[in-house]
DNA sequence: TTATAATATCGTAATATTGCAATATAACAA
DNA sequence: TTGTTATATTGCAATATTACGATATTATAA
């Protein structure tokens, strides 16, 4: 235990689950938040923007690229990172379908 | 550690992490779509439907309910739980707005 | 080459999450 | 009352997450 149980849900849900996951965490909501309004998307300065260290920082900029919620590219010393809204799209159509889909008579 | 740290975030970034993190879960996710597709919300069925024992969906349940996703109304012997559209909408307006604000000319 | 700046990785302690068996509770039926 | 059905709670073992200091890495600057 302690694991979570994939098997015997659908990929879809299991996709779906990680990429919340991913947004789960109010750092990484901060950084998302952080590069949506940047000019630029160099980010060393989310080091000075976040209540947090550098090697955290570094974690949580990690787990989102891996869940693909972000992208980094090489630039010099720096790496530029921004969003995927490939990504965001996904979790998006799903929020959006269950406002649609819902049945109107129900508690 | 172990401990996420809040502080030093703004109160809608905190509200935001909490709930993408109650929806980063399979069993909530096929709760939630359970919940969408099904005429009647009562929802002995998801014990017969998830892979998962009773107590375990009992606990993501109330996750759920804690995190104000979804409702649950006491109907007799059994529970009517439905999808709180308010809170869903609160996560769509968050995604939707990634989309538009966004710099086009990144990475 | 040596320094510096930006980022990543490692190791680890503290805490949180997950899943379930066992058990409790609560509403109704016989 | 006794049983039955639906759900919640408790307790616990296994595992995951979080945060950070120390240290590595990598690219450029001096």
């Amino acid at each position: 235990m302690g694991t979570t149980k994939s098997e015997g849900f659908s990929e879809e849900v299991n996709e779906l689950a990680l990429l919340f996951k991913a947004m789960g965490h109010p750092a990484r909501i901060a950084i998302i938040q952080f590069l949506r309004t940047q000019e630029k998307c160099i980010c060393t300065d989310l080091v000075n923007e976040l209540p947090l260290a550098q090697p955290t920082i570094s974690q949580h900029l990690k787990e989102l690229k891996n869940a693909g919620i972000i992208q980094g590219s090489v630039s010099g010393t720096s790496i530029c990172y921004c969003l995927n809204l490939d990504k965001i799209s996904e979790l998006d159509a799903f929020l959006a379908s269950l406002k649609y889909d819902q049945n109107p008579i129900c508690c």
